[in-house]
DNA sequence: GGCAAACTTGCCTGCTGGGCAAGTTTTGTA
DNA sequence: TACAAAACTTGCCCAGCAGGCAAGTTTGCC
């Protein structure tokens, strides 16, 4: 394994990071329509222009956090066996990353509450979510038998991305119930038949 | 019932179509990007200031028409019996929403497929359904019994709403396929437990 | 007819994405 | 170690955009 993927890569890393925290801090305390892009670079100590070249708009900056929670959860799929049904293996990686989470960043969650509310918000994570998508479908889709195998991986896709976003917004606003009871609740409540 | 609910409804309502038929028309053959408001506003005979009273941006305009649907299929669900399973009442929706539509109006799909492709309006369209989410859980909230009724009508809208839309994009990518087919296999594939 | 409310329009401002080219840093190779 | 190529940052720039404001116009209602 490369320990160290290279100078460059890690400062890109950091960088990304940079912006995607100031993002986030930002809107926080200042709301996200009160924040600029410029205002979040000079936060990161980085040109405007370099914001551009790395998030295409704030609200991107902002869910960074969910791109990588769902790409974390797709290793978390991928590296499940194939032989299973495939809603047990999603519930599974869902459950097992909804821990991860839990436990080493309790921030997150607070960070969330903090933003809810701002509606404009709701649909970009709608949108961060569906990136992820076709992904998923493609690796649902070798662990499907039958019929229709691209639609249906393209369905479950969907409602499994869908199904934890419902939960993740649920969650933020009954913030005394436990995150991993609302997501276990809400996939027990849209399991296929 | 009103059969004319006044001149000024009846203007708005033109004026609303007119924006949502050029921005459509115009988006499929200069694309999405080679279009400006500015472009669409001119071809209805309005102002560009106009056009900011009625759309938020050039992809509202364009994804009006998959809002009326949606809204239309909201009046379907809720003239429905109260006291059948849900699932139940949601897919005869879809079904007969579908059956309208294809009846009707080819044009609808012949148009979506020549816009296919754009990505950037993949993520608006994913934003479009998730408008009504909130309306049709508050329907479906009032359907269900037992325990955390508000998390899974929730997950009800969520599950039937994304699997809706997949149902139309993957119609879109199968041209020879009736929708249908499609939506009533998407449906099945998605019916929880 | 005539008044009030609603709607349209033009004007204006600050923000945004992204093309381009010059300057800087990292990487790979010799 | 030297140095060329590739990658990244930055400033400059421009056209597009959302939305506030105020003046003018249309519609609804008495």
């Amino acid at each position: 394994m490369d320990e160290t993927p290279g100078l460059r890569e890690r400062k890109k890393a950091a960088t990304r990071l940079a912006l995607h925290e100031a993002a986030l801090r930002l809107a926080i305390d200042q709301g996200v329509d009160g924040v600029t892009v410029e205002a979040i670079a000079d936060a990161a100590n980085v040109s405007r222009r370099t914001f551009s070249n790395y998030f295409s708009g704030k609200e991107e900056a902002i869910f960074h956090g969910d791109t990588m929670r769902l790409r974390r959860m797709l290793e978390l799929i991928r590296e499940q066996p194939t032989d299973e049904q495939p809603w047990t293996v999603l519930t599974r990686a869902a459950l097992r990353l909804t821990e991860e989470t839990d436990l080493g960043n309790v921030e997150w969650l607070i960070r969330r509450r903090q933003l809810r509310g701002h509606p404009s918000l709701a649909s970009h994570q709608v949108a961060a979510y569906a990136v992820v998508e076709r992904e998923l479908a493609a690796e649902l889709a070798g662990r499907l038998r039958g019929d229709d195998v691209g639609l249906r991986a393209r369905v479950l896709a969907a409602v499994f991305l869908t199904t934890m976003r419902v939960a993740v917004q649920d969650s933020t606003e009954h913030p005394d119930r436990p995150l991993l009871d609302v997501v276990s609740a809400a996939l027990a409540a849209a399991a296929p038949a």
